[in-house]
DNA sequence: TCTGGGGTCCTAGGACCC
DNA sequence: TCTGGGGTCCTAGGACCC
């Protein structure tokens, strides 16, 4: 038994900014959203205090001040990065690895002779810590949702040292009865609600219902989840990432938007950002969404939130076929008279870069003309950073852009924020 | 002043076809 | 009073995840 680990960077993003400011260890740290919005990383004091996951800034200023906490914007280019390098350490140190987010990963323990899970465990935060210098917690169990139960207990309780393992019927008995069901991955608000109703308070009494009540009731999902927590694998091992069936960029923007030029600026720079996101997948789609939406916040302005869904007449991921399209469906749903708070852009309808079905009215040679571009272009900005080059609608007034007042460096992916040492 | 962004899977029901 | 049956595809919506 033992043939899953979950791996998993304890409060990943606060832990990256203390990477580079050492400073912080033992202070209250939070990171926000993006528009510095509400909290989605807290140190242990931060929790300590009683600041809560997606608490929004502004209603805890008081609390953030009163004990002093160091707040942090997100700084995606440091976590990304840094996300990378502890992916690299667990993909060395095991036979196969599924990168499941940012900051968590399942390794595949299968066919590893291993006298001691824990201190197998152990090896692999310690080499996390030492080449990356990021804290983690390991779970390990025989399938991948009791590698998450265990990873649970591995951080509720400091005397595990970061690492609990399930292996005896016994022991997976014992953790499931101290687990309330509302902690279970894959069992969200609604379904915790309806077990609860049926006097399902512990994941250990979900695994005892009877599978076809779970099946009516939770679809194949919870059955599948049943059977994993009752010892018997279901979820395979994805170890190489599928590519994306929908891509989605959007935004809040800094403020309220009403006039047009802003708003179709973000548009386009979303509509870009999918392409590039296609491109780097080696993908292109043939379906383009525009949506905007006005402040739910603010129930006394009008509200209005609507979207195009249009079919290009070519899969596409060109910059220049994406942004143009997006601006035309952007008109169409475009009203004045609105304060519009965010805008998005979405593709679907994915298919292979080299399966491209070509219409009559689109030649060869144009699509073949602006894969060259395209192929410049990411060239480009892969050498001179992501706003080098842009195509002429996403603008230079910024009047979308994010509000980030407590931005660290890129101390890790731009030359300029590098950190200097000195003897 | 101020409330994130980006995904997945499953199911039910309608449209359409023969 | 009567009004087929079976199949596929697509979409919207609901659940979940980090």
């Amino acid at each position: 038994m033992g043939q899953y680990a979950l791996v998993d960077g304890n409060c990943f993003y606060v832990s990256c900014e203390r990477l580079f400011n050492p400073a912080l260890e033992g202070r209250p740290v939070i990171v926000l959203s993006n528009n510095d919005g509400c909290v989605v990383s807290r140190s242990d004091e931060a929790k300590a205090i009683g600041i809560k996951m997606a608490s929004a800034a502004h209603l805890i200023a008081d609390l953030l001040r009163k004990h002093r906490v160091v707040v942090f914007s997100s700084n995606y280019n440091l976590y990304g990065d840094v996300s990378s390098r502890m992916m690299t350490v667990l993909g060395s140190l095991a036979p196969g690895m599924e990168v499941y987010s940012i900051d968590e990963a399942f390794l595949d323990l299968r066919g590893i002779q291993c006298a001691n899970w824990w201190d197998y465990g152990q090896i692999l935060r310690s080499e996390v810590l030492r080449r990356v210098g990021i804290p983690t917690g390991v779970g390990i169990g025989p399938t991948k949702t009791l590698a998450k139960v265990a990873n649970h207990f591995a951080k509720k309780d400091r005397r595990h040292g970061g690492v609990f393992t399930l292996e005896t019927t016994h022991e997976i008995e014992a953790a499931l009865r101290e687990l309330p069901i509302g902690n279970v991955w894959g069992i969200g608000g609604q379904y915790e609600k309806l077990l609860l109703r049926h006097n399902v308070r512990t994941a250990l009494e979900f695994t005892e219902m009877p599978a076809d009540w779970v099946r009516r009731n939770m679809s194949v999902v919870g059955q599948r989840l049943q059977q994993e927590l009752r010892g018997i694998p279901c979820l395979e091992m994805e170890s190489v990432a599928p590519p994306k069936k929908n891509i989605c960029t959007s935004r809040s923007f800094g403020k309220m938007l009403t006039q047009y030029i802003g708003v179709s600026e973000a548009v386009a720079n979303h509509a870009h950002r999918c392409a590039c996101k296609l491109r780097q997948q080696h993908s292109a789609a043939c379906v383009l969404t525009v949506f905007l939406h006005t402040n739910p916040f603010k129930p006394e302005l009008p509200q209005y939130n609507p979207s195009r869904t249009i079919r290009l007449p070519t899969a596409s991921n060109s910059s220049l076929m994406l942004v143009a399209q997006a601006e035309a469906a952007l008109k169409a749903i475009w009203r004045d008279g609105y304060a519009w708070k965010k805008a998005g852009v979405m593709v679907s309808g994915i298919v292979p870069e080299n399966e491209i079905q070509l219409t009559l009215d689109h030649s060869p040679k144009q699509t073949e003309k602006h894969k060259r571009l395209m192929l410049t272009l990411d060239s480009l900005r892969g050498r001179y950073g992501h706003h080098a080059v842009s195509v002429a609608t996403q603008g230079v007034s910024n009047a979308w852009k994010l509000r980030q007042e407590r931005l660290s460096p890129r101390f890790t992916t731009n030359w300029n924020d590098l950190l200097e040492a000195s003897v």
